[in-house]
RNA sequence: GGCCGCGUGGUGGAAUGGUAGACACAGCAGACUUAAAAUCUGCAGCUCGCAAGGGCGUGCCGGUUCGAGUCCGGCCGCGGCCA
């Protein structure tokens, strides 16, 4: 047995080294073999990499290796997420430049990825903040521009009035900016917004056909299109005196069928009628001010308290004439959805209930379960919301009285489109992508605003248009508006003083198409169409779930533009998409309450938990998302240096399925390293007891026909789990392998067949763990005598014949109790199984004397006697 | 509230309707060692029993089936998304 142990402190940079100077995962177009791409979600350069990063890119290259193996020509690339706020805000709090900021992360992550043995192609790296990336970038919103897929509108915003800058909804918290602390305000800025909103069909309709992607995804996707049917009509408004006016109200509404049970209607704080009654109201513009304090976002508004404003404004029923409903400016209802209004009906909606509740208005249940009498049904204050199938009828509603509510709503689209005063619409919550960010590190909008030409596109042949490098942070707001010389340009139609775009764009634009540009990362235009067609669509996306909406919808929304503006042909991107869960650890505090790192906390022999240096009592917490707030974070280069990659790597793919989230053990780790160790011994074993090129035995030997059979089992299987992405079950055959190989081993039989037989398990063994572990791969085909590399050897092919075993043991039951077993030749006859399991002693007793009734036989699985 | 997912040993987890608990971690016992570490071997769902063997067991209740962790209905709990 060897004494020396496997050093990957040596072995892991030799073999990096080894892989890039043969060049050995830099891709090339060659038609004449499959291609593969397979592609993580490439980082943002926030300084180190962390454990998820180590998961994600793990399970990627697993994947990469593997397809190389099988004779694929994979593209395996990776590059930088390098724009975005944290590098402003490392600017304003420390005084480094965005660009060194993000430069020197991207320098320490690029080593520390290298470290982690990735079978990447670095030639082609980009970085979405070097202008030559951002130029393509530049280019293509110009020809958006052009193809009418782009638009400048005035929206609301969320603004902080300290920072002078836009805020994402997410970055107000309760109402403050999560920076400066000051209440946000409610801002119309005019934007540039993609248009989005034109693929909302086809964005919808084809996630249909992305049947590779997680159906929780694609749901997820469809819930944020929410596409719905309804109906678009306008009431009659009357003062309250009774005179008609001349304004009419427009509503937009699914729930067309409840009108009978219509209370009173509410419009958006936004919506014109309750802006042009804002003077001369001060209650009201106290109102509105309130309600625009309250943020943009649906979730806020949906957890506020609804109230309203009574306009002095009633709506006419359409279908009653005696009945008038209040018109209110109400908190809930958004401006951007729909119409702005809507009517209420307080019966069947919970959020309509809830305001009817407060402002004491009418509550008249419409829909009920069949056979319900209407003069008894009530409402507490759970709406009734059901509307599916014949069971549910219309009630208290005229006209539309014992109809299902599909019918209600045929009746009343009908009805309102024969008066004109309505008509079918289709929906959509998605809104279109709003991509002006008042920020300095971003990609420039590359556009000229001229006082008599208004917005020109800066020319092509000027982009692209950088970022000045002389900027401070010394004011608030964006430093681009306070550079003395950068915005002030001439008109490129007129010639007359002009001011650029100062706002930069939103980073999801730059992660929306890098998968393309990977493509070809050298092209002068944003894609080689030749490069571009052979190697997209992605084959194999990875990564979190937390972009499953906004990022994959945008990627999707810019395939289909960049088609429409003739620099892709694709419709969908990411042919499979497979979304890993995060990693998690046991959180500790000191008795003070203050997080402790995990790195600090020593197990006590009590079983308890203290503090390394200080020798404090820790108590534990739950086990949680690695955050750097609850400090329960592993440095994964600490980790790297003490066992390796490959050891980090094991850890991350074994035991837990990769959608779901893994918990960090010091333990696993241990265990993982251990097993490292212990392959290494394995195989230096084999390679000492057989010689390369062992030939196959004339003569048999059922042992070393039973280890054959185990290593061609074992083959087949991590084959069928590592194509399906199933890492833990191909790293559970490994053990298995590998106890077969260690079994053998001990054995004294040094046959020609077992010779060649455990030559064999230990080559499979290590060409079936090659993919998670890389460098210990290539040290034991080395061991094992041979000249070539694992990254450039084919995966084995099992045998059929070996991994379908002659023999069966198969479970015999009486009654559905499993009584004994019994081994027997595989696909044996009915009948003679049945006499077989029959005769054993276990199955006499079981049965008592009592007469069969009938046996059944799965045959080389189970055999069921089932008595009277 | 709606939709979706998940509940299996001490732990992570296996299991095309067909022997539940593969494989691993932690644990226990033994071998080697002056000792420890490392390594190797063995045990290991719960329970009754000296044993042979039996009973129970995949959140709970019911159903379909020769047979249910798996399928169906209801309930409880946890998580996610949307409201």
């Amino acid at each position: 047995m060897s004494t020396e142990r496997y050093n990957p402190r040596e072995s892991e940079p030799h073999w990096q080294a080894v892989w890039t100077e043969r060049r050995c995962f830099e891709a090339r177009e060659d038609r004449s073999r499959p291609k593969y791409y397979v592609l993580e979600m490439f980082p943002y350069p926030s300084g180190r990499i962390h454990m998820g990063h180590v998961r994600n890119y793990a399970m990627g290259d697993v994947i990469a290796r593997f397809m190389r193996a099988r004779g694929y020509n994979v593209l395996h690339p990776m590059g930088w997420d390098a724009f975005g706020m944290p590098a402003e805000n490392a600017a304003i709090e420390r005084g480094i430049h965005p660009k060194s900021w993000t430069y020197e992360n991207i320098a320490t992550m690029r080593r520390q990825l290298k470290s982690m043995g990735l079978s990447l192609d670095w030639s082609r790296e980009i970085a979405t903040c070097d202008p030559a990336y951002y130029v393509h970038e530049q280019a293509m919103f110009v020809d958006f521009l052009k193809a009418g897929l782009v638009e400048r509108k005035v929206s609301q915003v969320n603004w902080d009035p300290v920072d002078h800058t836009v805020l994402a909804n997410e970055q107000v918290i309760d109402g403050r900016g999560w920076r400066s602390g000051a209440l946000v305000e409610k801002r119309e800025l005019a934007q540039w917004f993609l248009k989005i909103t034109a693929y909302s069909q086809d964005l919808l309709s084809a996630l249909d056909g992305l049947d590779r992607w997680p159906e929780k995804v694609r749901l997820m996707q469809r819930n944020w299109i929410g596409r719905s049917e309804g109906l678009r009509f306008s009431f009659a408004l009357e003062d309250e005196s009774g005179n008609l006016l001349d304004e009419r109200l427009t509503v937009y509404t699914t729930r067309h069928d409840t009108i009978f049970g219509a209370s009173f209607c509410a419009v958006s704080a936004d919506h014109p009628l309750a802006r042009h009654r804002e003077q001369g109201d001060p209650g009201l513009a106290a109102f509105r001010r309130e309600a625009a304090a309250l943020g943009t976002s649906e979730e806020t508004i949906e957890r506020a308290e609804k109230r309203g404003y009574p306009l002095g404004l009633y709506a006419r029923h359409p279908f009653r004439p005696a009945v008038r409903l209040p018109v209110y400016a109400a908190n809930f209802v958004l401006m951007s959805y729909g119409e702005g209004a809507i009517f209420g009906c307080p019966a069947h909606d919970q959020r309509d209930l809830d305001f009817a509740r407060k402002y004491d208005l009418p509550v008249i249940p419409v829909v009920a379960p069949k056979g319900t009498d209407p003069n008894r049904v009530t409402i507490a204050n759970q709406a009734f919301t059901e509307t599916e199938g014949d069971n549910v009828v219309l009630i208290n509603s005229d006209f539309l009285d014992g109809m299902s509510v599909g019918q209600a709503k045929e009746e009343i689209a009908q009805r309102l489109e024969k008066a004109g005063t309505g008509e079918r619409r289709v929906n959509f919550r998605l809104r279109d992508w709003g991509v002006s960010r008042q920020r300095y590190w971003g990609c420039p909008i590359p556009v000229i605003h001229c006082p008599s030409c208004g917005v020109v596109p800066v020319p092509k042949q000027d982009l692209p248009v950088t970022l000045p490098e002389d900027v401070s942070f010394d004011k608030p707001g964006n430093p681009l508006s306070h550079h003395p010389t950068w915005k002030h340009v001439t008109c490129p139609v007129c010639g007359g003083k002009a001011e650029r775009e100062t706002d930069t764009f939103d980073t999801f634009i730059d992660s929306s198409w890098y998968f393309v540009r990977f493509c070809s990362p050298h092209a002068d235009r944003p894609a080689d169409p030749a490069a571009a067609s052979y190697w997209l669509p992605v084959d194999q996306y990875i990564g979190g779930v937390e972009h499953a909406i906004l990022h994959l919808l945008y990627s999707r929304f810019y395939a289909r533009a960049m088609t429409r503006t003739g620099h892709l042909a694709l419709d969908e991107p990411f042919a499979s998409l497979f979304t890993q869960g995060m990693v998690i650890h046991e959180t500790f505090r000191d008795p003070a309450g203050d997080w402790v790192l995990p790195a600090d906390a020593v197990k006590t022999e009590a079983g308890g938990w203290k503090h390394a240096l200080t020798g404090a009592p820790l108590t534990t917490g739950g086990v949680e998302k690695m955050s750097k707030s609850k400090k329960n974070v592993v440095d994964p280069e600490a980790i790297i240096d003490r066992f390796g990659a490959d050891t980090a790597r094991w850890f991350m793919l074994s035991d837990t399925p990769p959608e779901r989230d893994i918990e960090w053990t010091e333990s696993g780790v241990e265990g993982a390293w251990r097993f490292t160790q212990r392959l290494w011994r394995q195989i230096a074993d084999a390679a000492r007891e057989t010689r390369p090129g062992e030939a196959p035995a004339e003569e048999s030997d059922p042992e070393a026909l039973d280890l054959r059979r185990a290593t061609h089992r074992a083959l087949a299987a991590i084959t069928e789990d590592i194509a399906a992405l199933r890492f833990n079950r191909a790293i559970a055959r490994v053990y298995e392998l590998s106890n077969a190989l260690g079994s053998a081993l001990q054995s004294p039989n040094r046959s020609p067949a077992m010779r060649f037989a455990l030559r064999e398990a230990a080559e499979t063994l290590v060409l079936t763990f090659a993919p998670m572990m890389p460098h210990l791969a290539e040290e034991c085909w080395k061991l094992l005598g041979h000249e070539s590399i694992v990254a450039e050897t084919a995966w084995p092919e099992p045998i059929a014949a070996l991994v379908l075993a002659d023999h069966v043991t198969i479970a015999v039951q009486v009654n559905g109790k499993r009584r004994d077993e019994i081994r027997l030749p595989k696909g044996l006859a009915r009948e003679e199984v049945e006499s077989a399991v029959l005769k054993l002693d276990n199955v006499v007793r079981a049965l008592d004397g009592k007469p069969v009734r009938k046996v059944i036989v799965v045959p080389d699985r189970i055999a069921n006697i089932v008595s009277a």
